[in-house]
DNA sequence: TAGTATCCGAGCAAATTACTGGGTAATTGC
DNA sequence: GCAATTACCCAGTAATTTGCTCGGATACTA
């Protein structure tokens, strides 16, 4: 799992897609005005998308991009995990010392790591953000919430400090 | 919060120093070894974990590295915020229409998202990941045992008639 | 047919990543 | 004191990634 700016890049346009969306596609040419991001960049990122079926694209005048799915069907690792390919740590591989021994304990402890962060991020829709934007009232309470349900479907507490 | 291969580095090393520095210091010579990275990409890294406290240098012949703090006391957060600085993603510092209009939602909404997982890896500590790879480790070994035991009583040859 | 917009790909500047290689300073054992 | 060892420091640099410019081709609308 990574979280670079690129996804970052990913994740803003699909928030302006979820909500400037409703009636009718939204360019790219639009996305790249309310965003501050090259057309051409978004181009790139939104081929990826739709590779994986997250956007749709409607060509033509009066055209530009639907969401995929419903925006509560597309979480925040689905994005990140279109336009930043997942990059295996594994060096070890074919090292000597690094089968099932100690050496590949570090390795093995961040794949989990990884992956619990590719959880917590699964679990954050589109929708969801769409929600927090509707009702910043409650921001911080529904922050806390999060946070709480996230250490319990992961499973990992922290310290209780 | 960002999340790259540079912040793994270093979260690995650190989990290789709480996990054989327990007993006098770790050479950046011996991870550099178990962990298949430069000597001179970890100097660069561990001068900045230097730099935060989070790691305490020893020179000289049996020196090394010790970690700053007791491994609870470090969280994966402090580790990948020390290599991996804090990017501010607010491009539209500036912009007309991005004061607090909806053009910067999507921006404001990243952040909270960005928060939330800075909090979330501030809540796993080094002495998380050693308790579960000791866990991890405990539970092959069971395997292990049990495998052996079951062979051991039924014998493991002959026609499972 | 003209205009709009997605699609597509080569190329490129800037930044970042990860490393090489040159040292110096502190500490240890002889 | 002397040599070995190790952290510490810094300049350079190859490889990769980021984000962009440019020049098109394709599909759709009016």
């Amino acid at each position: 799992m990574r979280l670079s700016t690129k996804g970052r890049y990913a994740v803003t346009a699909m928030l302006d897609l979820a909500l400037n969306g409703t009636e009718g596609p939204v360019t790219l040419a639009d996305i790249s005005e309310n965003q501050g991001i090259s057309l051409s960049y978004l181009e790139q990122l939104f081929a990826a998308l739709r590779s994986k079926g997250l956007v749709r694209g409607v060509r033509g005048p009066g055209g530009g991009y639907y969401l995929g799915r419903e925006a509560d069907e597309i979480s925040i690792a689905d994005i990140i995990c279109a336009v930043d390919e997942w990059v295996e740590f594994t060096r070890c591989k074919g090292r000597q010392n690094c089968q099932d021994g100690q050496r590949c304990l570090t390795h093995s402890l961040w794949d989990d790591l990884s992956q619990q962060i590719f959880i917590f991020l699964s679990d954050i829709t589109l929708q969801d953000l769409v929600q927090r934007g509707e009702k910043r009232e409650a921001e911080r309470l529904e922050k806390k919430a999060a946070t709480a349900a996230v250490s319990k479907v992961v499973g990992l507490k922290g310290r209780a400090a």
